[in-house]
Parts: structure tokens; sequence; C-alpha cells
DNA sequence: CATGATTTTACGGAAATCCATAATCTGTAA
DNA sequence: TTACAGATTATGGATTTCCGTAAAATCATG
């Protein structure tokens, strides 16, 4: 079982909850950070001091306040401690349920477990710190498993989000032709840009361009 | 001091952090429940008992899961409560920062206290129920107690929020024509919605519609 | 090179929207 | 009733978006 555990969470409700779940586990060398930064740090020092964290559980999105930070989301926080400390295991325990975004987790920071907040989650948690704990085997909670397999989340690019990104912040087809051309984005063409809106009108089954970027929007996409 | 309490919020996290700010108070009679239907049932049942509550804190959105609801938002909760036991007070308990919303609550739904869930809210909720229980002040976050202050002169009635819904479901103008004259509303010509929609792009800095409907968004207007 | 497949661009008419102006309706007060 | 103001509707032309077809450019392959 792991001996030392660090949290990165903003909210106190969750940290109380974790701090209790890793109670269970009789846990006691534990600490929470409520900023990405001072987790980042915190899990340094500790490297430096040669008594490092075993475990990570990190939110994925923290409430911005007067404070500067770097690090502004989990996501990053959890890239830069994959980075740092390689053999540390990560849980991210979030209420995103958006695959793309879970999906980069498991193949680009290699973490080991996704925990979706959520009704039951402290049953999740349990059973993901028992699965990683004693072997190299990941968890995700049950809910968004089976959405994790579709494979479906086809050929939407970087184009396809700048496009709609723009649309959003109100520029026109025109406007967005013009941007691309003067950035050297290709393609520019008026043709590649409405057939790029028709395809994903068409992908998103929206109906037209206010309905689609209502739809991106609401998926997170955007 | 509240003597009997209700938690209307599905995520179990929040729960044991109320239950332990409760517990704060000595307050010893609450109940939770994870979906909106059932906290409704269970005031009524209350009700009907002659052992009412005295206190409802509710949460705003609730997750969809398998389940079937009536009531699916924190929102219709409160409304629906407060029409069936004008006298019980009410906190609603949220990360939802969006003005129009809560100042709808404290009009219409006549809430008590607005509590945002955040890096503090656990002392905030402390005080709010200490606000309220001893008189018949309001409690509002001090984070967004300033924000509420603003009052900007909007003149948006619920026309206006209807043809934005009707847009961001991807209904065309003139389809939204043919429903309203369908269903009686007025006013109902192509003229009139046009007008409509050139104030609201006017008013919120819209270049045009999908901007329109992408701020009205994030605003959580819509 | 030559060929064919794929991607990108060009073009044009149809449809939807944008926008200004004018006509009509409705309620109120003299 | 009449006159007036404000709200609603009608009209039409400009602009933008939609959508299909065709031409041109690019790329892989033999």
């Amino acid at each position: 079982m792991f001996k030392k555990v660090i949290i990165a969470e903003d909210f106190e409700e969750f940290n109380l909850a974790v701090e209790q779940t890793l109670k269970d586990f009789n846990i006691a060398d534990f600490q929470h950070a409520k900023y990405c930064d001072d987790a980042f740090l915190k899990i340094r020092k500790a490297i430096q001091d040669n008594e490092p964290y075993d475990l990570l559980i990190s939110d994925l999105s923290f409430k911005k306040d007067h404070r500067e930070v770097k690090i502004s989301s989990g996501d990053e926080l959890i890239q830069k401690v994959r980075e740092l400390q390689p053999n540390i295991k990560i849980i991210a325990y979030s209420i995103e349920d958006k695959n793309l975004r879970i999906k980069s987790l498991f193949e680009n920071s290699e973490i080991d477990a996704f925990v979706l907040k959520g009704r039951n989650s402290l049953i999740d948690l349990k059973k993901a710190i028992n699965t990683i704990s004693t072997s190299d085997q990941k968890f995700i909670s049950p809910e968004i498993a089976s959405a994790l397999q579709e494979k479906s989340n086809f050929e939407i690019d970087d184009l396809d989000i700048k496009i709609l990104k723009y649309l959003s912040a109100g520029t026109s087809q025109d406007e967005i032709i013009e941007i691309f051309k003067n950035s050297d984005i290709k393609p520019n063409s008026k043709s590649a840009v409405e057939k790029r809106l028709s395809k994903l009108k068409d992908f998103f089954k929206a109906n037209n361009t206010v309905h689609l970027v209502s739809i991106t929007k609401d998926m997170g996409i955007i």
C-alpha cells in the first residue's frame, strides 16, 4: 500500500473526503495542495529530500482566483509530475467526462487511474487505490470505461477546432479565411472552410452553424 | 438554530462535508437526497407527518444517470419547495457563479443564502447557517456578492430567452416564427424577431448570431 | 514521367440573414 | 371620434452562408 500521498485539489469538500478515504487505508502520511503550483513544489522538494511521494491524486480543473499561477490545470500538473518522477502513481480525480481529455491523460501522461467524481465516487476511489497499489493495472470509473472504448471520435483536428473557436468568438467565415491566409495556415480557401463546417455539421448532427457552435460548446470541445 | 435539515446533493464528498458542518452545529436530525425527486418527496412527507424540515441545503446541478427524474435541477427543486412550504429556509450551495441565475434564485425563489463552492466554501456555509438561523437576513458568498450588485439595466424578457434557446437548439429564424405563430406567442413576425435579435446583438456586443449564442451560453442565460 | 486518387480551390445559384424604411395596428387621451 | 405615440408587421435589397459541381493542385506509385 502507498506510504506517502499528495492530493492536488482546490475544494475543501473533496479534500476532506479523500483524507477520510486515505485514513480508511491507514495511510497517515498525506498532504494537500490547493494550487497546482504548490503540489509541484512539494513533489520536487520531496524528491530532493529523498522522501518522494508514491501517489498523486489530482483534480483536473482548478478555480481561478486572485493568485497568479504557473500551472493552471491538473492536466499540466500531471504531465510535469510524470516527467519529473516517472515512477509515481497518478490518479486523476475529476468531474470531467469528455472522452478526448481522459484518453489523452492515459496516453500522454500515463496516469494509472481515472476516478469520475459523482454519486459514488468514493467507492471508485477506494477501488482505484486498491487496484493500482498492488499491480500495474489501470483503473477507470465504470461509468466512462465503456465510453472510452468508442473509437468514434474520428478526425476532428486542430483546424476544425480553430474554426469553431473563431466562429464562437464572432468571426465571420470570410474573416477566418483572411486570418488563415495571413498566418499561413492551410488550407485557407473559402471552399475548404465551408467543407470543414459542413463535415462538422454532419458529424455533430447540427442544423446550422449556430447549432454547431452550441453543441461543441456543450461538449467542451471549444 | 435549525432542528431538521435536508440536503439535496448528488456528490458524496459534499454530502460528507455538509454533514460534518451540521454536526459542528450540533444538528443531528438531517437527511441526504442524491436526487431532486427524492428531496421533494421527503419534504412533502415531512409536512404530512407534521414534522417539517426547517432548512434545505440544495445543490443546483445534478448529474444525469440511468434514472429518470421529474425534477432535474436544483433551481426547479427550490422553486417547488418554496411553493410547497413558504416558511422553509433555503441555502443554495453550488459552483454556479453566473449573476443572472443567482439573482433569479433570490428574486423568484426567495432563497435565504447562496454559498459558492470553492476553496473556502465550508467557512461560508457555516456563516450562512449562522446568519439565516438567527434572523431573516440573507447571506451571499463574498466572492460573488459584489458581482450581484451590478445592476445592469437589461430588459431581456422571456421572449428574448425563448428566441435564444431555439437558436441554440438549431432552429432557424423562420422556423421560430412558425413555432410562435402556432403557439400564439406574440409578437411573431419576421421583423419582430429580427428586431429582438438585433437589440440583443447590440446589447451583448455580438458580431453575429453565432457569437450572440456563444456569449449568452457562457453567461448562463441560456 | 505518366496515371489515377485525393485534396484543395474556384465558381455560381439558392437560401438564410441582415438591415433600413415604410405601412399598419393598438391603446390612450383630448 | 380624432389625433398621436409606440409597438408590430410588411417589404425589399444587401450581405452572408449554404451547397453542389467542376477545375486545379498535390501526392503516391509504378
